[in-house]
DNA sequence: CCCCCTATGGAAAGCGCTTTCTGGCCGTTA
DNA sequence: TAACGGCCAGAAAGCGCTTTCCATAGGGGG
């Protein structure tokens, strides 16, 4: 019997020496069964190693114990702290987590999504920003929009435009503006911004932000001194190094993410400057890190996995009422020493 | 119809006006259908949006798409790395992933494996090293022994002992020894070693090579000079400053992990100790932010992504024989900054 | 003492799909 | 012309589980 392949809940039912329906009732607690008979089914199921198999539990309706994940890169800090939170919280709940990363592709995000949906996940997580694209925003509602008619549940990190969904949402337009007062507070004045792709909500979030902030301390950003390139510590550092090539007049840069501003010190380094004597540098997320750097970053800093953990359980949680909730999450201007006077 | 919560084959076999066997024919090509009926079962399924349900497919005995992935800690970059490269091969494949954190809790990688073995998950990848208890091990080989006989595949990254089955091994040892050598050529002849726990197998490795590459050229390396701690940064961190409270000897620290150097180094700078004109510092893995160090970190690189893929590509190829692959992945020593002359 | 109601266990339907088994309609061959 | 073999499409079984619907037994009230 051991040795079966897979010990089925009629294996057990038989070793019992009840029926199937008895079985399932006692090992779901779905009825209530004589004490005598719950024990052996009890016992005959721990014997026999039984595991049900969730393919045909899904089958017969009952929610699926596999939660589905999307992000752009599970080996970006971010997304990997982010995911730490979610899968936490999963762990803890019993439910396994199928993660998957896009590779920053927007239509290999609905790919998946599809994917999850067909694979009957009781709740998807999308960790990351949105792009600002109506056909793409489009063709991710409508395969949204059935799931969660079908009670699938939705819930999202760091995206809002058009999606009806429960989201975390992280105050990037208030921290892009906390850390432009910051930075003023320290006495700078000229600044240059390395940014991301446009169409991602989390960098005009950030960038506008900022630069309200500034207009309206009366600090010009004009968009010469924004440079826009990949999200990734390439993208900094091919970014910091266009600003260098132009002849750089700023004393102070603000990159996007923690992982360009990793690029953009690099980049800095290579061509001799010193941070902060010659140079400030500020990132946002504060991933784990930045605190090791030399010198550490001043950031805006996020509890990214709390992210993680907002998300899972708001995708845990029945929601009333059809309006979608909105955690949003506060971080802090923190100054290390990558940031000196202006 | 395109209401429906879900489409079903039933509903694509009605609309082409053929039965369900038709219709499965044609979607799977596996068997011969008249041209004219294969083309109103296409039509009809890409009109309704028909998307097959695994579960079902799953319990009639068909291979899922999604394979499984055990790991210690997604937000370690070690393995987020080496996840990365695993979910490009899959996603080349149109394999979804279920990845696990393990959190490093030997018990809780058995329950994942057992998770994944319910959900017939089609392969299951083990990454990171093993641990070195019999009884663990021997759980693990009876949940993994009767998921291969019932045609699963499984393949480990970086652990050997006991468990049959196919795995990519990096150098550790030939690493450790290689590491040794090139610091000892270096000038160094008084070292410690920041290790792991040593119930994993890659510590005992790296360790192992390390200290025997030593003997050899006759340098010492006693017990007293080798610090056990988490596996972690913060772990790196406390070793280190044991190390440095027990008044540090040695002119070369070797952490068996590049997480845990950096660790190393944050605790060394809070000292005010200078790297490498007060002590020298060499890692192992070569995660990509070691470069981005000040000093940049001298380690053992090992092409992580390249780990996840072959590991991938392994549980996707079919073995034949009934032994085991191997495949030995070589790493080489990279001399950066961290490390000075002896 | 009988009847009805409640508590509890069993039989069976059904979830959506794959695949074997059957049977009808051809074209062949003797 | 009769018998036979091939090819294809449909019917139906079965994957492992949940859950509804019944049947039965036991207890309380009339």
């Amino acid at each position: 019997m051991r040795d079966r392949i897979h010990v089925t809940l009629e294996d057990v039912a038989k070793a019992a020496g009840v029926s199937l329906a008895t079985a399932s009732r006692v090992l779901n607690g779905t009825a209530r069964v004589r004490p005598e008979l719950t024990e052996r089914v009890r016992r005959a199921a721990s014997e026999l190693a039984y595991t049900p198999n969730p393919h045909a539990q899904a089958l017969a309706g009952t929610p699926r114990p596999t939660v589905g994940v999307v992000c752009h890169d599970v080996s970006d800090p971010y997304f990997s702290t982010v995911a730490r939170g979610v899968m936490r919280v999963a762990g803890d709940n019993g439910l396994l987590v199928t993660l998957a990363s896009t590779f920053r592709d927007p239509y290999r995000e609905i790919a998946y999504v599809s994917m999850l949906r067909a694979q009957r996940a009781p709740a998807i997580l999308l960790i990351g920003s949105g792009f600002e694209d109506p056909a793409w925003e489009r063709a991710l509602a409508a395969e949204l929009e059935p799931y969660m008619r079908g009670g699938g549940r939705v819930a999202v990190v760091s995206r809002h435009r058009s999606l009806r969904v429960d989201s975390v949402l992280p105050e990037n337009r208030a921290g892009g503006a906390a850390l432009a007062r910051a930075l003023v507070d320290l006495g700078h004045r000229r600044f240059a911004v390395l940014a991301g792709p446009r169409a991602l909500t989390t960098v005009a979030d950030r960038v506008g932000g900022f630069r309200d902030e500034l207009v309206k301390t009366g600090v010009p950003l004009s968009d010469d001194d924004i440079v826009e390139a990949e999200f990734t510590r390439d993208g900094g550092y091919a970014a910091m190094t266009v600003l260098l090539d132009r002849g750089l007049s700023a004393g102070c840069v603000f990159a996007v993410t923690d992982v360009m501003a990793i690029g953009a010190l690099a980049a800095l380094r290579d061509r001799g400057l010193r941070v902060p004597a010659d140079v400030s540098v500020a990132g946002f997320d504060d991933i784990p890190i930045v605190r090791d750097l030399t010198p550490p970053l001043t950031t805006f800093a996020l509890p990214l996995e709390r992210l993680g953990e907002e998300a899972m359980r708001l995708a845990l949680t029945e929601r009333r009422g059809p309006r979608n909730r909105v955690i949003r999450v506060a971080g802090e201007v923190v100054i290390r020493a990558s940031t000196g006077r202006g």
